[in-house]
DNA sequence: GTATATGCAAAAAGTTTGCACAGTA
DNA sequence: TACTGTGCAAACTTTTTGCATATAC
C-alpha cells in the first residue's frame, strides 16, 4: 500500500504537476504537523525540515494543493485561516470557540443534499466543508461556573 | 420591525459592546457591500463611507463580531479569507471554484447532526458553516468543452 | 532538451500595536 | 464621570513578484 506521501505526489502527477522537493516538503509538513496549520506555521515547519525550500513556494504550494483539493483552508469560526489535508471520504469537525479544540465527526449528512443540489441546480460538485462551532463540554463547563459567579 | 442595523448593534449591546460609529459604519459596509467581502474590501468600504474611521478599528471591528458570532470568515474553498453577515436561520452555500460565483442554499441537513453531536460529546453548538464546493453549470459546460478540443 | 518550478531578495500588502484623546453609557 | 473604544502612525508580519538558475520528466 502506498503511503500518504506517495499517493499526495501521485495525485500532483494525475494533475500534470511536478513532483519537487519544495512541495514535498509542504506536504510532508502538513502530514506530520498539528492537523490544523496556519501558512506561517508551515513556512516555519519547512524552513526546519528543509531549510532549502523558500518561503515563496510554500505560498505557491499551498496555492496549487488548495486548488487542487489536496489541502482544504477554512477559518475554524475565527479569523485566521488555516490549512489541513483534505480528508479523503467524510470528516468533519467540531470546533470549540473557546480553546480552539477540534473534534472529528464521522457521520455525513451532506451526501443526500448534494444530490438533490446537483439534480435541481446542475452544480458539478467536487467537495464541501461542514463545521460545527461551539463549546466542548469543559468550556462549557467553565462558563457556566463564572456565569455563576458574576 | 428592527431594521437590519438596529437588530445588529442591538446584539452588540446585549453583549456589553457600546453601539459606536466605526463598528456601525463596518457592518453597514457588510450590509450594503457583496455577500462574501476580504478584510481589505471592508476597509475601503468604510474608508469610501466614512473616512474618519480608522483602519485599525475595522479589524479590531471584524474579529469582535466574528467572536460574536455576528460575522463568519470563510475562505470559500480558496485561501483568501472572506467575512460574511452570518445569517440567522440557514443559509448554505454553493461556490463555484472556477468563477466564484456563490449560490444560497435553504435546506439544512445539520440539526440532527449537531442533535446526535450534542448528545453524544456533551458539545454545546452554536452555529455551523456548510458549504459545498464545485462547478456551476456554466463554468462545468465551458470546462467539458476545453477538455474536447484539447 | 525543454518547460516547469525554484530560490532569492526586494517590494508590496495586510495586520497589529501603543498611546493620547474622544465619546458612550 | 469612568472607562470603553478610537484614530493615528509606526512597526511588524505575511504574502507576492520578477528573474536568473536549477531540475523533473
Amino acid at each position: 500500500m502506498a503511503s500518504l506521501i506517495e499517493q499526495l505526489t501521485e495525485r500532483l502527477r494525475e494533475a500534470g504537476y511536478r513532483n519537487t522537493p519544495a512541495r514535498r516538503a509542504v506536504l510532508e509538513a502538513l502530514i506530520d504537523g498539528p492537523s490544523h496549520m496556519t501558512a506561517p506555521d508551515v513556512v516555519a515547519a519547512v524552513d526546519e525540515s528543509s531549510p532549502s525550500v523558500g518561503r515563496a513556494s510554500v505560498y505557491r504550494t499551498l496555492e496549487l494543493l488548495t486548488r487542487l483539493g489536496l489541502v482544504q483552508a477554512s477559518t475554524l469560526g475565527g479569523t485566521e485561516t488555516t490549512y489541513m489535508l483534505a480528508p479523503s471520504g467524510h470528516h468533519h469537525h467540531a470546533i470549540c470557540l473557546e480553546c480552539r479544540a477540534t473534534l472529528e465527526i464521522d457521520e455525513c449528512v451532506v451526501g443526500e443534499l448534494e444530490g438533490l443540489l446537483c439534480q435541481r441546480t446542475g452544480f458539478e460538485i467536487r467537495g464541501h466543508l461542514l463545521e460545527i462551532y461551539g463549546l466542548c463540554p469543559r468550556c462549557a463547563t467553565s462558563q457556566r461556573n463564572s456565569n455563576q459567579t458574576e
